[in-house]
DNA sequence: CATGAATGAGGCTTCATTCAT
DNA sequence: GATGAATGAAGCCTCATTCAT
């Protein structure tokens, strides 16, 4: 809940910089109830009492890098999204670029997925942020006739768990790419899942 | 080390019971982490050494709830879809029976996700469990052409991930069944994703 | 402190035997404190109340076994050394058979040891009832010029010492009989430490 | 896993100090299985999570203190017998050094046996650094025509034993010097069990 | 006689957090 | 800003002993 002021001078900046990195390695490594204070400080190479003067606790550093890794997901799709027209196109690009991101950031992953049972507040939303933009994407594409009709959110959703699910079992549980079928049935999937069923005039 | 000898006096039986009962309740509500095996000890009524009679290990009973609910889910899934015919139907059928399950065992589900973070094998082998039934369900219902072909296992996968989240998001966070038009939306995602490009003849 | 009556029936006294065997067999081997009551039961094959049926408690369980121990190394010294005449050939004999005596015992050995921890009577006990027969042996021994005039007690436990850290260093820690040339040097030491400055007459 | 840092400051060192000699108090007074962290916390003045920070575990601390026992002791003995020559006069004073040094830390010395029941390995490691170092002397006297030829080792062990025995009989359980009778009894045991079958030239 | 079950005291250990320097 | 040290609450687990059957 309360958060310390900002770090006002550059060495400050750096160390809360370090502490946030190895935080994410030490909770994504270890899950955020096996990892500890210290060994987040020791990653981090300061002294315990360090971790105090940037996060008022450990719970709230797990907060804050879910809040992080949010943005840097979102950053990921919207950029890998840019500029691009077709929502399908968008959404077979997505996906890739979702599984990219899980692949290369594993550790994040699992931080996430635990934050819930520290605090769900942070954990919804996380994921209820990147539902609204996906489904105020899917809502403007229905009005455009581009996908099938329906209750966005649940669009949203449904796609999201999805990418979830092949993100686990193939980048996170496998540590690498899905192979080329799962990635091509999950596109004919998705593609048609989300057909219009009539295409716009 | 030393195998736990089951309980061999009807007496052994039941409080055994109470006990699992009791960590389904202590563990459900404050989730693993936060659990103890007081609380659990303190719920069924019975001393605290008790616990270690029937269980190895705090970790050992959350393997074997975790266990208890991958048998109660697939179950539940079976028994719902039992003498169906039509794939479609089946899974229309078991999309509802998951999320009235999730409904109902709102507190279990939530231990089978934070199972990951204690032993990530069991929270695999309940979720692999669950894919290799559904991905051979699937592979048969390909050859028949009732679906879209492709990799069974990265549908099964797609749709578990489906499920999950739409249980998540209506389920588990909001306590009750999606609406309608939630569900609706989600059949039709379903039904044109899966459905065969070709109709059997 | 405390006796329980002596078992009156032929069941019960091969219970108590069975209890007593594998006490010895499980604090041998995993030394008094690291055994468990439950332990000495199971490998009884009885119940575990039933220990508390032959014993007060698992400190007097022990108490038992070191006077059993004391009992049969006693008896195997005089059986080994009966009828021997001249000292010297008692003495190089009773070397042999006390080393012989670790090496059959091996848990014994360590089951005494440990007693004093437990309570140093018991331990005071055996070793005090060996060295008075022993010193008694030696007094005799002085007194026909056999072996060396001195305070015979401290001959004694001189001489259990240099027994019990052969038997330590070789049967115990080796689990095979010390190689001749270390009985062999052993017996000079002691022979020519205990020979009597004057022959008698 | 993980090492423990050293202390670096000058607190740490004091602290550490402190613990140390606290559980030499509580260990040498209650005996290893009979003591506890709590206990030697109590003692040191400070809290139970303190002595984590110096040890591993209650056992390593155990260790230390036997490890410290053998350098001490080696010392002592060493000392006793700088400068001297001839075997049997080192002899004599090193079983005298031996003796008063069981008497001044007749706890300690009890903690040594103990360890032999935590963690046989530093037991032996007591005694084998021990034995090694007499042998070698032995050997060397033997060389000289000193002492009577024979297995240096067997010889090494066999005067430990007797040492063993003397102090455990008087110093530890008298908690007073061995009588001038009984000194004068065992040094004849030896300087006649050691005596060299021919002078040298 | 025998026993399986139950107990609760007690011990070890971890760790988030505080604090004096 | 930074830190090493200290803390004590809290948790897991073991086990000698008791007891109802």
């Amino acid at each position: 809940m309360n958060e310390l002021p900002r770090p006002t001078t550059a060495r400050g900046v750096a160390t809360r910089r370090k502490l946030l990195e190895a935080a994410e390695a030490e909770i994504g490594e270890k899950g955020f109830a096996k990892s500890s204070v210290a060994g987040i400080t020791r990653r981090a190479g300061v002294g315990q009492g360090t971790f105090y003067l940037y996060f008022p606790s450990k719970d709230d550093a797990l907060r804050e890098l879910v809040r992080h890794m949010g943005r840097s997901l979102r950053r990921a799709l919207s950029e890998a999204t840019a500029g691009m027209t077709g929502r399908i196109q968008v959404e077979r690009r997505g996906l890739e670029a979702f599984i990219a991101f899980a692949l290369k950031h594993q550790n994040l992953y699992r931080v996430v997925m635990e934050s819930q049972f520290v605090d769900e507040s942070i954990y919804r939303e996380y994921y209820q942020t990147l539902a609204d933009a996906y489904a105020a994407n899917l809502r403007q594409a229905q009005q455009e006739r581009e996908v099938r009709q329906g209750d966005a959110e649940a669009q949203a959703w449904a796609l999201m768990g999805l990418a979830h699910f092949l993100g686990l079992r193939y980048a996170i549980w496998e540590h690498k790419a899905p192979p080329k079928t799962v990635m091509r049935t999950a596109f004919e999937l998705i593609e048609s899942g989300l057909a219009a069923t009539e295409r716009r005039p």
